[in-house]
Order: structure tokens, then C-alpha cells, then sequence
DNA sequence: TGAATTGGTACTCGAACGGTGCTATATATT
DNA sequence: AATATATAGCACCGTTCGAGTACCAATTCA
């Protein structure tokens, strides 16, 4: 199954549930327990989207974190790299850390590397065109708007299909 | 890192492989070693091919494969889903044979699962966007272009499509 | 018959994911 | 100042999964 790990989702529903809460310090206690996702699991993600900067975080009693960037800033892409690491669907394409692949050995020329680094790119575009703004927006239109959020104004979402 | 498995790769290497090579009959260990992967390897991602209907197999002494489609059919989505599996970035997305995520208990809705869905018909479609004629052709180009290695004039991909 | 080649499955090894625990540090409350 | 709360950072462990190996059956050419 190609799927990412477990904790994008949950860094995601993090995400949602601080952007929903508008600039109220949520501690990671709170937002684990709203999604029944374990406690320290969802510390060691916020920790890492902190380090990324997409949120802040305030230490002590009745610290927690809030969103450091606009939603309409943070995408899709930039959470998944947090999280996972370097984007990049072939093995062919990777320049950083790794070898360009040991095979195609006898190729003069890697026949997978060019469009791989496509590839990589219009998914990297992909990604990019989501943020969370609208990822969390859309989901409170299916809600129904029952309205405990902030609602921000001017949202008109580029609904592809 | 979010990576395909290597698989994918070496797949999609032994299908530049086979379209180069237009009607002939490939066996596997043939086209190992024109990249230097592993035989046994290059065998068993084959024969997952062979299952998913895009090579046919010829057995016995001097069989072997070859496209059992035109390569404009062979989408990279195809590719990928008979390697890896089913294809959806998101746990939350996940429908068959896995739960929905235990995750978002005490919401009424999860807050992913209808954005993930949205992600996921999206990478679909990009997948599906790449053929292997023209990922294939994509490099045949590059290396008359970029003179590197003098193509061999008449490398294009024999006839047969 | 014998060699070559695919079909299928079962297995081992190592790395990565999922999850836990501990200690240090910072802040609000008392 | 003392205490409770909460993040920062790291080290650790068990299970799963990817990468690669091995084996045997079935098929075809010479």
C-alpha cells in the first residue's frame, strides 16, 4: 500500500484542530485526547511541526501551541516533508544523502531519472496547491457549519473537480 | 523520506525495457543485467506484471516477456498499484480491507477523511497522466539532446506500437 | 532427456515505523 | 520560593514491512 505513515494524519488532524481554535494555545494533552490519538505520540509530532515552524509553541503550565503561520500558508507539502522527510516517489531521483541508484549499471543513462524528477515535481505541485485553510474549511462545509470556528472570511476554494 | 519502494523502480526500468525492445522476448534475467538489479529480484516484479496484465509471459527455454500492452496504456498509477498496492496517501482515506482510522473518536466527523479523499483522486489522476511511452521517450530524447552519450540514430523504439 | 525459463510460495535479515520513558527546561499558580 | 504543568530532546524497544534468497513445480526448446 502506498500511504504515508500514520503520523501525517495526525500531524494534519493537529493542524485542523489548532487552526479551528484560532489563536487559543491548545496544549497537546488536549488535542490528543479531542482525536484519541496517544499523548506522547502527538507531543513528539507537535514538537516536530514546531521545529518546522508551522506552529509555536509556549512551555510551561498552560502552555501549549498555536498555528505560527496563516492556514492559507501552510500546505500540504510542507507538513508531509516535516513529518516524513524529503518528497520524492522514486528512489531514481534521490540527490540528497543517497546514491543515485546503483542500477541501470550498464545504461549510459538512467532511463527512470529524468521522469522521475517529473514525477516528483508535479506531485510536489500537487501538494502544494492543498493547504490547510482549505483542507480544514472543506470539512466544516460537509459539517454543516455547526460553527464553533472562526470562519474566516474570503475562502473561495479552488475546487478542481 | 516519502519513496516508493525500490520495486517500483526496477519495475518500471524492465517496462523501458521491454518497449525499447518493441515485440522481442525478454527474459528476466536479461534485463537485470542490462541495470545490474538482482535476478531473483527482477523475477518476482515480473511476475507481479505478468499478474497485473501488462506483460505477457512466454515459459520455457528462450521464453520470457514482453508488453502485453501498448505502452500509451501503461499508466504510471497502473504500475504502481501492482507493485505497492492500492495507491492513497492517507490512512484516514483508507477503505478497503483497513478501518477508517480509530482516530477521531470524539469527533463527529474526521476532520481528514474528506480532504484526504480529495488528495488522493488527485494523485490518481496525476499518476495516471504519465504513460510509459512517454516517460520512455522522455529519456530517448534527452539523450540525443543533451550528446553526452551519441544515440545510436536509431534507437527509436522498434516499430510494433 | 536436459537445459532454460516462468509460476508460486516460503523464508531470512535488517531497517523503519509506532509507541514508550526519562530528564531537563520553562512558566503559571500558590 | 515551591509546586504543578507543559514543552524540548533524546534514547530505547517491539513489531511490521521492505529487500533479497531459496526452493520446487510447470512449461518449452534443442
Amino acid at each position: 500500500m502506498m500511504t504515508l505513515t500514520r503520523k501525517s494524519d495526525y500531524a494534519l488532524l493537529a493542524l485542523v484542530h489548532l487552526y479551528r481554535e484560532g489563536n487559543r494555545v491548545c496544549s497537546a494533552r488536549e488535542i490528543a485526547d479531542a482525536y484519541e490519538v496517544p499523548v506522547p505520540i502527538l507531543m513528539n509530532i507537535l514538537k516536530r511541526l514546531c521545529r518546522a515552524g508551522m506552529v509555536a509553541s509556549t512551555r510551561g503550565a498552560r502552555g501549549g501551541y498555536r498555528l505560527a503561520l496563516e492556514a492559507r500558508d501552510i500546505t500540504l507539502y510542507m507538513v508531509i516533508s516535516a513529518i516524513e522527510g524529503p518528497v520524492g516517489l522514486f528512489q531514481c531521483a534521490r540527490r540528497n544523502g543517497q546514491v543515485l541508484a546503483s542500477n541501470c549499471g550498464r545504461q549510459p543513462v538512467c532511463p527512470m531519472s529524468s521522469p522521475a524528477r517529473r514525477v516528483s515535481e508535479r506531485l510536489r505541485a500537487l501538494l502544494e496547491e492543498f493547504t490547510l485553510e482549505q483542507m480544514a474549511d472543506e470539512v466544516a462545509e460537509l459539517r454543516g457549519n455547526d460553527g464553533d470556528e472562526p470562519e474566516p472570511a474570503g475562502v473561495s476554494r479552488v475546487s478542481g473537480s
